[in-house]
DNA sequence: TTCCGACAGTGGGGTCGCAAT
DNA sequence: ATTGCGACCCCACTATCGGAA
């Protein structure tokens, strides 16, 4: 199969907004490299889904710049492109950047210009043609003749769609790719997609939450667990074989010792857990995120001495033979109490709205940073962005003033889009905090990019500085350590709320006001 | 007919390792 | 020694489509 054939396919998905006619186009590209062969849907499939089949190039959005002109006609196979980016993938050492550009550069220079579009979505990881991996596993399902559902469960399981979509596109019949799904098992040692969480702006909300999306009576008990700031963990045990995977599925088992340990104590001989780690002070409370970030990204073994995480567990997946996927949550919990004591976040089982937020409010006063709802009878939805789980956290606001917009791209193209943010300065100026896009409507957009063109006051092309005279009230879930910043501050995940015509530059929040917050 | 669940897109700050400068 | 890039950690929020109700 030529590239130019899955090129064309991503051009036509762009090209249109209707879902159903985006699946169609992948369903009929996916079949005719069923027709070529198991290594071509492995390639294709991972193409469309806008992932390319090696984890890590080296090559990314800078070195697209200075790529040459596309060839006229097509002339790549797939398997030349996934030849010649495994040839990358394996280059390092002094003299790899250059001989990296260089292979992508003869790539380049033989694609045609539609061929060149999807290589740049590919390497930077940016496709945009509204369709990724969810809808790549349903057309998957249509062209093998499956449910949508069996594919999903069988991704979820794996942890990834390409050997899912070979196994299901390589059957003979529906027969047999129905079959093929159900060989997608929980796996000790082989990691699943995680559950993640709905948020909610408080408990109260995230209750209701819970009763709407389940058939939780609205008396009925809720799971409050607690939410640490660390990162996620999903951890497999086989015997003394223990495996420390991220929320990406990335296995960081070298780099995490002290989990392994930790794991290998507890009295269980397989495991499948979910959790999250982190650094903890002599006190026990926990860290800043920065130096949990710090000690989990460092492969130096000197510097991963000086600070060490702590894993705590949520969930049991598995456990002594036993999957509990499909177990109700109060079932999972009450297996993770016998193979997990002593790591083990805290909750508490509660239907009384008022407890459970005593619970947020006690846990936040700890350090942590917040809490997850959980409907008490809901499976471990692998992979889904479910309702029964609700995260809340606390939100702080500040009245912050503009001091540049940048263009937006995308969507948002011709629209001033990303907001500089500055607390003011009492001895006069301001001090930026940090940017953000988040929050804004289309109304909000139209009306923040013509009112900054009226207080323009300088344009490189990309970012418009302007007078510091617009106050906009932001939320933001707390404040970092910042080497970026000339207050040594920075917002973490700001969004806007709304902007305040009510209130002139000069009564924005002051620096010192932010300060105050750090405590 | 309306409602709402799931997705994709639009980017944010910070950390590391690595190669180039 | 410093700088820039790539890869991952953490992530919030809105618009939209199409099936559910």
């Amino acid at each position: 199969m030529l590239f130019d054939d899955v090129a064309d396919a991503s051009a036509q998905v762009a090209a249109t907004r209707s879902r159903l006619a985006k699946r169609a186009v992948l369903v009929d590209v996916l079949r005719r490299a069923a027709a070529d062969g198991p290594d071509v849907v492995a390639i294709v499939s991972r193409y469309l889904g806008g992932e390319l089949r090696q984890r890590r190039t080296g090559l990314g959005w800078r070195s697209l710049s200075g790529m040459p002109d596309p060839a006229d006609t097509p002339s790549l196979t797939v398997r030349d492109v996934d030849a010649a980016f495994a040839h990358v993938a394996g280059l390092s050492g002094p003299g790899s950047s250059t001989a990296r550009l260089e292979a992508a550069r003869t790539l380049f220079a033989a694609a045609t210009e539609r061929e060149q579009r999807l290589l740049g979505g590919l390497v930077s990881g940016e496709l945009r043609q509204g369709a990724l991996d969810a809808l790549l596993l349903d057309a998957v399902g249509e062209a093998a003749g499956v449910p949508a559902d069996s594919v999903r469960r069988a991704a979820m399981l794996a942890g990834e769609t390409e050997a899912v979509a070979v196994a299901a596109l390589g059957a003979a019949s529906p027969d047999d790719a129905r079959a093929a799904l159900d060989q997608f098992t929980l796996t000790v040692g082989r990691p699943v997609r995680p559950m993640l969480a709905q948020s909610a702006p408080d408990v109260a909300t995230a209750v209701a939450q819970l009763s709407a999306g389940t058939d939780n009576a609205p008396a009925a008990q809720v799971v409050v667990d607690t939410k640490l700031d660390g990162i996620r963990i999903q951890v497999h045990r086989d015997g003394d074989d223990v495996r420390v995977y991220t929320r990406s599925l990335d296995d960081v088992t070298a780099r995490v010792p002290e989990i392994v340990a930790a794991v290998r104590a507890l009295p269980a001989r397989t495991l499948v857990l979910d959790g999250e780690a982190l650094a903890l002070d002599a006190e026990g409370r926990p860290r800043p995120f920065q130096e949990t970030a710090s000690r989990s990204a460092t492969r130096d073994a000197e510097l991963a001495a000086t600070a060490t995480l702590t894993p705590f567990f949520f969930d049991v997946l598995h456990a002594d033979g036993r999957d509990l996927l499909d177990a109700p949550l109060r079932e999972r919990l009450a297996v993770l109490d016998q193979v997990a004591a002593g790591h083990v976040v805290e909750r508490v089982v509660t239907s009384d709205p008022a407890v459970a937020a005593e619970h947020f409010r006690s846990v936040v006063a700890a350090g942590q940073e917040g809490v997850v709802v959980k409907a008490v009878d809901a499976p471990y939805e692998a992979g889904r962005r479910g309702a029964a789980w609700v995260k809340v956290k606390p939100r702080h606001t500040l009245d912050l003033v503009v001091l540049a917009v940048e263009r937006g791209s995308g969507r948002r193209s011709g629209l001033l889009s990303n907001i500089h943010l500055g607390a003011r300065d009492p001895d006069g100026g301001f001090v930026m905090l940090g940017k953000t896009f988040k929050g804004m409507t289309d109304e909000m957009l139209a009306w923040q990019t013509q009112r900054f063109r009226e207080l323009e006051v300088a344009d490189d092309g990309w970012t418009v500085t302007v007078r510091p005279e617009q106050v906009v009230e932001i939320a933001f879930d707390g404040l970092q350590r910042s080497t970026r910043y000339p207050g040594g501050l920075a917002l973490r995940f700001a969004r806007v709320l709304r902007y305040r015509d009510d209130k002139p530059a000069t009564e924005a929040d002051t620096i010192d006001t932010v300060r105050a917050l750090l405590g």
